[in-house]
DNA sequence: TTACATTAAGGTCAGAGAACGTCAAACGAA
DNA sequence: TTCGTTTGACGTTCTCTGACCTTAATGTAA
């Protein structure tokens, strides 16, 4: 017990319990511990990870940072429970309309929101052949601004 | 965290809300800022280009100057435009989020539409191999979902 | 007027520096 | 042994500078 992981997260969730966004330089709080930096990465990926409830942003070069921000998980509960339980593998077209109707019902999306999302999901923005992931970006944000300006 | 680059953006885009085209001296501007001239040129070429929603013209010599000019849209024009000009066959995760940094500017889109959006555009949403549909599909919503609860 | 020189801009590019990221190997407690 | 932890070497990205280049306006002598 007691290791160093656990005091950088220990540490880490005390600041994130007055906030909900923490921002550190990787060397400071490395050489704060006493540790190499690439502990820190450590900490991140096994401490703060979505499923923890947690999304990490950094930037590299001059000026750069790591940025912890805490989901607000009692608000996204239903959110949670779709994306860890409901949401497998795979996903139908049909089955990913049917949680975006639920999340509109539960006014957990705006119609907006919704349509941005369907747009994500379409058939059409996903289907490629062969699928480079830059092509299939360019497709569906293509598609979620056509959705939007549809309102 | 205080890099000069993000401070002259910062103050630049200070001028363009005032007015949508500034008009600089390169050698002014960099000794306000204390740093190389050519500083002037990287934040121009990093932060100022059309994807971001920026023309950028210059003139050299006696009476040279660098004038950037903000791109002025509807909310209609602007998407259409960027569905139809400014994203090809492909979209670097780059490219990507620029476009989105430039519709909350202009708020055509809220942070969580934003955030959204990013989400689906992420590499790790697109990234599959082999990149089913509906396995892509699954990771998009999944990352959409995430995104919605940081509100 | 022409031609050339001077001065006054801005442009480009390579390289250094400043962060953060990755990964394999070593370590250590259960 | 096993599995989570820790380190260090090496990689990538972003920033910033300085030397050198190009262009435009102006001045000057023939």
């Amino acid at each position: 017990m007691a290791n160093l992981a656990d005091d950088i997260e220990a540490f880490l969730k005390r600041l994130l319990r007055e906030s909900s966004t923490v921002e550190i330089q990787r060397a400071m709080l490395a050489s704060k511990f006493n540790c190499a930096p690439s502990q820190i990465n450590y900490v991140m990926t096994t401490r703060f990870t979505p499923v923890h409830g947690y999304v990490v942003e950094s930037r590299r070069g001059g000026g750069g940072y790591i940025r912890i921000v805490r989901l607000n998980m009692e608000k996204g509960e239903a959110l949670h429970t779709l994306v860890h339980q409901r949401i497998g593998q795979r996903l139908t077209q049909e089955d990913g309309y049917a949680m975006l109707s639920f999340l509109l019902e539960r006014k957990l999306v705006t119609e907006r929101e919704a349509s941005i999302m369907a747009a994500a999901l379409m058939q059409e923005s996903l289907a490629m052949d062969p699928p480079y992931a830059e092509r299939i970006r360019a497709t569906v944000l293509k598609a979620m601004l056509l959705a939007l300006s549809r309102h």
